[in-house]
DNA sequence: ATGGTTGCAAACACTTTGCACATGA
DNA sequence: TCATGTGCAAAGTGTTTGCAACCAT
């Protein structure tokens, strides 16, 4: 029972952000769980009308916003003219983005946290986060 | 005469990307040329504005996006739901986006070639380009 | 019971497009 | 001259908001 248990977590979860679980919600956190790609709000409502669990735009607008503001998501551009929105349990990590086929794979070994010091020092600007995306050629479309 | 060398010189940039030299795009590039931050098209409208050179947004939004298209600038987003434009004569560089005053400072020194190589070869990822924005707070907005 | 959530529709901000007219080379 | 560029208005995205009805706690 898997799925069961994602649910709990989910609730869990929404609990401690002080957000009432409702089915948009719930589905929205478990797929974001099970996701490994940043997803726009187009793909969300697409998701959930699959699954039957009607949603406004309004509403899956207003739950990611929510979720953010609450420190569950992260919301990133990836250079679109859109917002894509991902948890923020994930550890520190940034994005490949395939120009061809669109494809966007996650990459955490890239240390950027001696470069931020080096800025507070010359610069005198504190950094509190940033963004950081790669954009070429994934593997399969480079044949 | 300083401005005049100035247009001399977009006038050449235009004419080597195969442009029409119009009022509008004589003025948009020089403003580019002479400004340090990323600029959103309704600052390059207003500012058209005050210089006398009506200009439609719609016109505008084709001149950035021609230039960036002939690679005479760059298209970026600082994670703001628009669009932002910079030459793209200039030296690669990165940017640092005050969350308070809304700042933007270039940075230039941080070399992420090595990164980028070790994703090549990790990945098998061909990168072309990448996007790398630091927020946070700017010195003064820390007092 | 009641405050947080939602649906709906309307508005919003940003960007693009179609077409007739205007203009730089 | 004539291909290229522009203004205007309309439409296209992505996103937000007001308000009444609804539902999780």
């Amino acid at each position: 029972m898997i799925q069961a248990s994602i649910q709990h977590d989910c609730k869990m979860e929404l609990r401690d952000a002080a957000l009432k679980a409702t089915p948009a919600r719930l589905a929205i956190l478990e797929l974001l769980e099970k996701t490994d790609k940043p997803l726009d709000v187009a793909t969300i409502i697409e998701f959930l009308r699959k699954h039957d669990i009607q949603a406004d735009q309004a509403t899956v607008f207003r739950i990611v916003n929510m979720f953010t503001e609450r420190g569950l998501t992260k919301q990133i551009q990836l250079q679109e003219g859109k917002f894509r929105y991902e948890l923020a349990a994930k550890t520190d990590h940034h994005h490949l983005v395939c120009l061809k086929c669109g494809d966007i794979q996650d990459i955490s070994d890239c240390n950027i946290s001696g470069l931020e010091k080096d800025i507070e020092k010359k610069k005198g600007f504190k950094v509190l986060s940033h963004a950081l995306e790669f954009f070429g050629a994934c593997s399969s479309c480079q044949k």
